[in-house]
RNA sequence: GCAUCUGUAGCUCAGCUGGAUAGAGCACUGGCUUCCGAAGCCAGGUGUCGCAGGUUCGAAUCCUGUCAGGUGCACCA
């Protein structure tokens, strides 16, 4: 169905038009003072300076004719032109609480499908293997999960990919580490040819020991670090029992990864890795050479990725490196290659840390550049900034390494926990809520900043149940769960249901009206958050929601309304307030408790 | 050095495809519960929108310059 805005413009367009005026100048928005009207329409002024005439006279003009037309009649309860030349509407209550009825009778709320609903890939995993996640995973995790999910509910086709990193010098780093402590392994030997093992030499415990030690030796040890590079480019050779290792050590860490993401409510599609599309490398190489766009610079093969409108010269996308290993350039490239093979994106969107900016400049260049994709395809980058700790520099922990993912989100839950004691519940079931709870205030702490921006992390501020936040969101829908659930038994006493066969009514007070206002938005707001990848916006409109409920809530006893149709449309109301609240919730990745 | 992002209330942040008095939350003060969850609601003060110019009827928003901070600049990912 359509929208709200979109009736008025239509109206208001139409009414410009037949005053003799471009209809453009009919677009309307939402009103930047509630206090003086609902919807606002600006156009009479940016068309006074055009047709040489008043702004007022104009409004006043686009106002008469839109009063005595039938369908602005309809929609209109007031329109006014104001000085200097606002145009000032408020809707009907009637066509309010029709819109809302349709929109509770239809699927999403009648928001419309797509014609033509598009492929996207949503890239935001970034994790690698054999190293455990950690607080600079969260971000791309919590956000690139909303975004999937928004995507998927405006009614696209989604594909979230992990995109595993298994495949650069870490794991040269790690065989290196390996060969020196264990070089009677068969894996080491030259020349073996026999079967390798089937179980895995190491746990996920070991990995985590072995990565870092042997990523600070590589960086301290310049022996060590040509070690490390030669394995890697031994193990992209083919050398089969690196090749066996490395596989070993992607099985070792898949379960893992998964059981933290799942932590997280984040789920992915695909659990793709760099590895995976190795056989793609030498042909489009190849051809890239062929074409005439690779050549050799320096020793290394490169693309050229400049263009004329750059205020600076970018640096070329290097493809292989002088000692002919692939790189992460490279393995990106090859990835949209068979990405473009197998899914014919019409979309693909990294959700990944905004200091990466310049290689998918680069990455994305490239492959527009040497037709790995094709030049419709839209190619997103969705940089997201770091989080903070108080001092404001990167999130760190008390003795200065880098968090655990799955501590902090144990931290956040036991903070939580601790202030649910006073609540009667039993103790599994304070457990549940607290972990449900906990991660709202965690993800909607994120959430609720811009993704590109940095942000403070504040454990106290973000669990704190007060203001913006998500547990005061979960908080809102709870408490209407609840009154519904009173209802439901109420109801049971009573000859009959009117719940079902009443219409939501006009609305009776301010606070009504501004509820179902709110409400109203939910089709154009998700259009939005769609359309800008942003999801702080739905945060917002969460918030207000949450707001608009709570001020009617305190302004209207439902339970005890004595007019049953009054009541019966309250309970609708409330209900279709409390599906978008949990529809909006669930669409940032975060649960709603039973109770809390 | 070059590029790029950011600078809004004491703190954390919205607003930035130009519009009417620049908004929230936290913090601070006072009030509201014989009644639906007070983790709530209501009321109260706070701003050189980094600075300086420019465009415009009109600028936090667009343009230029400038200051401050962050980030990135070919064989790591």
């Amino acid at each position: 169905m359509k929208q709200i805005l979109d009736c008025i413009r239509q109206e208001m367009e139409q009414a410009f038009a037949a005053c003799g005026y471009e209809e453009k100048y009919g677009m309307a928005s939402l009103s930047n003072r509630p206090d003086l009207c609902q919807y606002q329409c600006n156009g009479a002024m940016a068309a006074a300076k055009a047709y040489k005439k008043a702004p007022l006279a104009i409004a006043e003009e686009i106002a008469a004719y839109v009063k005595q037309s039938e369908t602005g009649n309809q929609f209109f309860e007031k329109v006014e032109a104001v000085p200097p030349g606002f145009l000032n509407l408020n809707l009907k209550g009637e066509y309010l609480a029709d819109f809302l009825e349709q929109s509770q009778r239809t699927e999403k709320f009648g928001m419309e499908q797509p014609e033509k609903p598009e492929m996207i890939i949503v890239d935001y995993g970034g994790a690698n293997v054999a190293k455990p996640l950690h607080v600079g995973h969260l971000r791309p995790a919590i956000i690139g999960e909303s975004i999937k999910r928004i995507s998927r509910y405006m009614g696209h086709q989604v594909i979230g990919d992990v995109h595993l990193g298994d495949w650069g010098l870490q794991m040269g780093q790690i065989l290196t580490e390996l060969h020196h402590r264990h070089p009677d392994w068969v894996y080491f030997e030259e020349g073996y040819t026999g079967e390798y093992p089937q179980e895995a030499p190491f746990t996920i415990a070991d990995l985590e020991e072995i990565y870092p030690t042997a990523s600070k030796k590589s960086k301290e040890d310049e022996a060590y670090r040509a070690e490390a590079l030669e394995a890697t480019f031994q193990f992209q050779s083919g050398r089969r029992g690196y090749r066996a290792l490395c596989k070993h050590i992607t099985a070792v860490s898949i379960p893992d990864l998964k059981k933290n993401y799942a932590n997280l409510n984040v789920e992915f599609d695909l659990w793709k890795g760099e590895s995976d599309v190795q056989e793609h490398i030498p042909g489009m190489v190849e051809k890239m050479k062929q074409d005439g766009f690779a050549y050799i610079s320096e020793g290394a093969l490169v693309v050229d990725v400049t263009e004329e409108t750059d205020k600076k010269e970018l640096p070329p996308c290097l493809i292989l490196k002088s000692d002919g290993a692939a790189l992460y350039e490279t393995t990106d490239l090859a990835t949209l290659l068979e990405r473009e093979q197998l899914y014919h994106p019409d979309r693909v969107i990294y959700v990944v840390d905004k200091r990466q900016e310049l290689h998918f400049t680069k990455v994305f260049r490239c492959a527009k550049k040497t037709g790995i994709v094709r030049p419709e395809t839209e190619l997103t980058f969705l940089g997201n900034g770091t989080m903070n700790g108080k001092d404001g520099k990167p999130f760190k922990t008390r003795e200065g390494g880098v968090m655990r993912l799955e501590y902090l989100i144990a931290d956040v839950e036991e903070e939580v926990y601790r202030k649910m004691d006073d609540r009667e519940m039993s103790k599994e079931e304070a457990r549940d809520a607290s972990r449900q709870v906990g991660l709202a205030a965690l993800k909607y702490g994120d959430l609720s900043n811009q993704a590109s921006k940095d942000y403070v992390f504040d454990l106290e501020r973000f669990i704190s149940f007060e203001g913006n936040t998500g547990p005061y969101i979960q908080y809102t829908a709870v408490r209407i769960r609840s009154i519904l659930k009173k209802y439901a038994e109420l109801e049971k006493t009573e000859k009959e249901s009117q719940t079902e066969s009443q219409k939501l009514l006009p609305p009776s007070g301010e606070g009504e009206t501004d509820l179902m206002l709110v409400l109203a938005r939910f089709g154009s707001t998700m259009q939005t958050v769609f359309e800008e990848k942003a999801p702080h916006k739905l945060c917002q409109y969460l918030y207000e929601i949450s707001n608009a409920f709570n001020h009617f809530y305190h302004e209207n006893k439902i339970l005890t309304e004595e007019n049953t149709a009054r009541r019966a449309s309250w309970i609708r109301l409330i209900t279709l307030t409390v599906d978008m609240l949990v529809t909006g919730l669930d669409l940032l990745g975060i649960e709603t408790p039973e109770r809390m």
